[in-house]
DNA sequence: GTTTATTTTCTAATAAATTCGAAAATCATC
DNA sequence: GATGATTTTCGAATTTATTAGAAAATAAAC
């Protein structure tokens, strides 16, 4: 048993992704040109290719609009952004959010009004905590 | 064009690090043994196989010990986490480390205490900064 | 209604990631 | 130095992820 099919979106599933959560329905000419405008060049079959798959998985759903289709996202970003992180979480920092922040600030990701910025949010959701 | 080599460790290669970060230089049947105990079975061939791989990417070095290898890391835990949690940052968050943290604390992923905890890292962290 | 442009369908190729068995090499032991 | 156990080498298979061309379908334009 070779590798296991990823549980979330893949890399270049990601990019489409993106494209459509900022905009959506969108044709596949349109999805490829903003790719493309974004740096990934890629042949407008093999943009099809990649949208079908993504509605199998139940990424994306599509609808015929004349001759071609219109695509538009069934996903949330930001659950997505989610089931990312937790996936890192656990694989990468031992299941430790704590040392997945503690890593991110000793790394130079990261600038004093960032911080700043993040400490207040953290007091914001301390005291919606509370609530 | 299919997909390019990642540049980090890939999910495998990932837990056989965890492993000899623990402790090395281990042999391939120590890394097999210590694998099986964490979920991973696999054939002593495939262990082989992975862990030369690794040595070739640069993630390992090995030396001869009688009748079998010894493997050790040579790359570290902290800046591979880093790598990693970087390129998660650019391809997921925009580049906003901001937007990760935001999105992590959003997330069930984090209890009160740490978040205290993560308030109180951040001051070191600004107060460091600011020396 | 035939030509033309666009779009999709279908098929297939390539490389990475992961898997492992058969055979060869190595060392210990009798 | 033959036997046996362990280990490595070598070759190969499988699946995912990504790529895209040839052919077919579709709609528009004349």
């Amino acid at each position: 048993m070779p590798r296991p099919a990823s549980e979330y979106p893949t890399e270049l599933e990601l990019e489409i992704l993106k494209v459509v959560w900022k905009q959506s329905p969108l044709t596949v000419r349109e999805i490829r040109e903003r790719m493309a405008k974004l740096g990934r060049k890629s042949a407008h079959t093999s943009v099809i290719t990649i949208l079908n798959i993504m509605v199998d998985k139940g990424y994306l759903d599509k609808k015929k609009d004349g001759k071609s289709y219109l695509f538009w996202p069934i996903i949330a970003e930001e659950e997505t952004s989610q089931k990312i992180l937790g996936d890192m979480v656990t694989r990468v920092f031992g299941g430790s959010a704590r040392n997945l922040v503690l890593n991110l600030i000793d790394g130079e990701e990261i600038e004093e009004d960032e911080l700043l910025e993040l400490r207040k949010l953290i007091n914001q959701k301390v005291r919606e905590q509370r609530k």
